[in-house]
DNA sequence: CTTTGTCTTGAACCGCGTTCAAAATACAGC
DNA sequence: GCTGTATTTTGAACGCGGTTCAAGACAAAG
């Protein structure tokens, strides 16, 4: 039986990750224990370390996976939008940023919570899961200022995805805003409404 | 000699914010320990903890002091500056936030990675200096929008300071931006003129 | 069936925040 | 001063948690 010990390993990583992403939604990534998670798969501690390199290791694999339905989200939220206005539209990725935000609060965190140890190369995926995101933000600031060069309407996305992600970002911190999503709305929609009607 | 303790206690307890400053500073709150701190103070481990509840106490009083001086940093940014347009005032508190941020990074980014444990009454010192910044982002604000009733502008506020936040913020993040804190000053400038002008 | 290389195991290692019993020190009454 | 009591200071020890590693279990080849 070749490939056994292989089918084994993307078992247990599956596993793994599966019950990782269970134990961070639920308690966020500063309370997962390597003891846990080897119950939850069913192995042992050090069976963890055949399959990923530390425990940071699995985080980013959840982080992998929430980027990919944060993403997911906020696409789905401007298809069949297109005839929107550009800040309509702006508005209705920021919401859904912010939704998928509120209703995943743990493992939204976890993405901006782990320290990236010392810059060493980010991982592929999440370059391209960035640029995909980007592109989507791309589209109505392209319209809103077509006389932009690309690398200032580059520098504009990034600016607004950033502002967004601080507005969402403080606003579900308690000691900062600490209000109620709907008005964490009105703030979105106030500052991008300024932007889109200059 | 009565209160020789309450002086004995009072100076070790600035001996040991003052210490710890220079590590967050240096190192990152992250990599703050406890017997480091009892060393560069020249008491015992236990010492610490007859002056402060644990680390994370001590890490809030250098939050304090970091706030005092980034409070001072953005009022100074404004001063003498009543006669500039309030979206040009804007730009320069969110400048001056932007350098303080440059300048004192591992300070700054303690402020903010301190996950306050479990809502038990955000600190009185802390609700005061938010207060002053967000007064100082006030003024100009209503100078832009004198017809939004308190209630919007105060929203419009706290929007404005968590965007440039999250500018800042992810600006400085190698793995998002990663761009040159001139960039991150022109993408602030962007947005913010985008409200001013409207 | 034996050999050899790999995987798995969980006890042990180590770093670190925090505690606590013992030693040192301060203070009050004489 | 001196002695007894209360408080403070000390640092070794505790407990937790990530990570390692020697020993046993297992798979593939001869």
């Amino acid at each position: 039986m070749a490939g056994k010990v292989e089918a084994r390993k993307a078992a247990l990583r599956q596993k793994l990750v599966e019950a990782a992403e269970i134990r961070i939604a639920r308690d966020g990534a500063g309370a997962l224990r390597a003891r846990d998670l080897a119950q939850d798969a069913g192995c042992a501690v050090g069976a963890i370390y055949n399959v990923f390199d530390d425990l940071t290791a699995i985080i980013m694999a959840v982080n992998g996976r929430t980027f990919q339905k944060l993403g997911a989200a906020v696409e789905a939220s401007v298809a069949g939008a297109e005839a929107e206005p550009p800040s309509r539209r702006l508005i209705l990725m920021s919401n859904a940023y912010l939704h998928f935000a509120v209703e995943n609060t743990k493992l939204w965190r976890a993405m901006f919570d782990l320290r990236m140890a010392a810059g060493d190369a980010v991982p592929e995926w999440y370059m391209t899961a960035l640029d995909d995101l980007f592109a989507n933000i791309a589209r109505p600031v392209g319209e809103l200022f077509p006389d932009k060069d690309p690398g200032e309407a580059a520098l504009m996305v990034r600016a607004l995805f950033s502002a967004v992600h601080g507005i969402v970002l403080l606003g579900l911190e308690q000691r900062i805003s600490g209000v109620p999503p709907e008005r964490i709305e009105q703030m979105i929609a106030q500052v991008l409404e300024q932007i889109g009607s200059r």
